[in-house]
DNA sequence: ACGAATGCTTGTGTTTTGCAAGCAAGGTAA
DNA sequence: TTACCTTGCTTGCAAAACACAAGCATTCGT
């Protein structure tokens, strides 16, 4: 039996729900994912006041780790040395299936939630075309941008 | 600024994605409903069996927040008392396009995923129809049956 | 009545995380 | 140049979560 350890990276010949919680399977790293997908966070400052207390180690600890895995890059700002750019990869921008699909199920489910009827409404009857439309303005727009879309009623996003 | 706390239950007017992690924002969660989902599971020893080395006090906890948060119920096997069989819900149910999402995912990003590239492009061309097929199935089937797919080829499962 | 099966709890030690402080390097301004 | 600020990241320590082994209550088969 192989031993399953925390946000493990790899295993041979896995399960696809194995391999995803390896990515995922801890408090935070989605919620950067998130950060970035559509809230166009870019720098380890923006993810440090995105509201939800996540400490510098473990922060610096997720950013490694995700970029060990490909999904996000790491590169120092031309423009300014003393900052660091993290951006998607493909490989990250290929979860936005996965992040529509969970917002769907949020809308459903969580009486709170903040994502509109209609923006959940429109995931259901296309998600193909949402991801597309979705997809299209981030390489339109570059990273460090928010998403198109009314994130507001996506993510109920209030950075304070 | 509200705290977030390991998977945390509720918070009012609150993200999709942070109500996500607080579902399955841990090791063990996902792969609890995985298992409920696609192998048929419904008895502790079968999640115990299921060869990722969970401990009996933490698949107890998180039964408990699973059955907490309505997405899976509990009750005694009336055939065998000492038994308790859980069940997905509805709300659980409804977490299969996410599953299915993330499947196709680990087939795209996995060299060494168990997941059959013809379902994967299956899900890709038309997850609802998928979608629905085992979603009928499972009721047909009622809990306790394994999905009536190839189940190995999505997850690569090997009880031992 | 007895023993095994089943779900679950209780210790005990290890690992992970939260929090505060500090550090190195790049920028800014005198 | 010099002092200071910003930024990403590390370190030390306390708290929380977890792994593992053992034990417990209930139920079933015999």
């Amino acid at each position: 039996m192989i031993r399953y350890t925390a946000l493990m990276i790899y295993e041979p010949k896995q399960c696809p729900i194995r391999f995803v919680t390896g990515v995922f399977g801890d408090r935070w790293s989605l919620l950067i994912i998130r950060d970035m997908m559509f809230r166009g966070h870019t720098r380890f400052q923006d993810f440090m006041r995105a509201g939800e207390g996540i400490s510098t180690n473990i922060l610096s600890d997720r950013l490694s780790r995700l970029e060990a895995q490909r999904i996000i890059t790491r590169r120092r700002d031309p423009a300014n040395g003393r900052r660091v750019l993290y951006e998607l990869t493909g490989k990250g921008r290929d979860l936005l299936p996965v992040m529509l699909a969970a917002i769907s199920w949020a809308e459903e489910h969580d009486p709170e939630t903040s994502v509109s009827h209609e923006f959940a409404e429109r995931v259901r009857a296309d998600m193909a075309a949402v991801r597309d439309e979705m997809l299209d303005a981030m390489e339109r727009l570059g990273p460090g941008q928010e998403s198109p879309l009314p994130i507001d009623m996506i993510t109920g996003a209030t950075v304070d």
